[in-house]
DNA sequence: CTTCTTTTTGCAAATGATTTGCAACTGCAT
DNA sequence: ATGCAGTTGCAAATCATTTGCAAAAAGAAG
């Protein structure tokens, strides 16, 4: 099991792996897609390079108007869709919330979510997927994509 | 590995198990609560006991509107939360779909859903369970509930 | 069965997240 | 510089769900 922690610092924990954010190009990919480099897209993709949480629209519009206080709202989820189309981000909807985001950089993984907090540690682990293919399989069908979110509280440390 | 199926016949699949489905005594569970058996709330309990499927608000609303058409869809929804509350029945939010629920009777499952359909198999791996508390412990936290969907499609049997 | 109090209901309007129509604007290939 | 398809901001629309409110009904008490 390899397990990555972004935005919490989390203790020493066993095979922990501080995950190094692999950078992604976004201005390149959206380049090469064809898609034109506007302003409004500069700032975003700047924002979600300059990330290591999982902010949702809102949140990336703040900071975004931060920069460029022309931007609107709307066009933050446009731009959003548009790099998910690309595949240069994932879109995930936790429980009672809005969508939130992330670069589409590193290997697959799962999230943990602090129900105190709202923090979100990122794990992955090939057993669970590959159990997960099992059973599909056994059911007759293919896994095209999964959800796997783990809801939990800190442990007292009593 | 159990595997249960509801609502969709699969074929034979290993250790597969229709499921009894445990007729829940929504009734008596209102009653007990001190929480008023009105009209509607008997329509709509009585639609959730002759389901084997994961309806949602819209669909029940629906069909309580043919036994009773004076129910409205906000009653609907609110006799939603409050069996949700006496945890009588359970709330799932698959993606890009409105909130589907069904019946809290049986032993704890996950769901497959079929991206083509939309029905949806339910399954059991205690193998993952084990799993999945064994990672959030490693990083210090307690699993208060989790969240596993698998999105499909069947298999083409070439 | 009538009365009384409290919970529920239906309806319409409000919410919250996200999308969309549209006219004005702007990358960027020529 | 020029031209136009791709984009933007804004306001209004959508979708699922919730809520305010006055009228209606449940169930305890007499």
């Amino acid at each position: 099991m390899r397990i990555f922690a972004t935005g919490v610092v989390i203790g020493h924990v066993g095979a922990m792996t501080d995950r190094a954010a692999p950078k992604r190009d976004y201005e390149g990919e959206l380049k090469r897609a064809g898609i034109r480099l506007t302003r409004p897209r500069k700032v975003i993709v700047g924002i979600l390079q300059a990330t290591d949480d999982h902010p949702d629209a809102l949140e990336i519009f703040r900071r975004a108007a931060a920069i460029d206080p022309s931007i609107s709202l709307s066009t933050v989820y446009r731009t959003m869709k548009v790099l998910e189309g690309l595949g240069a981000i994932h879109r995930h909807a936790f429980e009672g919330g809005p969508s939130r985001f992330e670069g589409a950089g590193g290997e697959h993984h799962d999230h943990l979510i602090d129900l105190d907090t709202g923090d979100v540690i990122e794990f992955q682990s090939d057993k669970i997927e590959d159990l997960q293919n099992e059973i599909a399989r056994r059911l007759g069908y293919d896994v095209v994509h999964h959800r796997l979110e783990l809801y939990g509280r800190k442990r007292r440390k009593a």
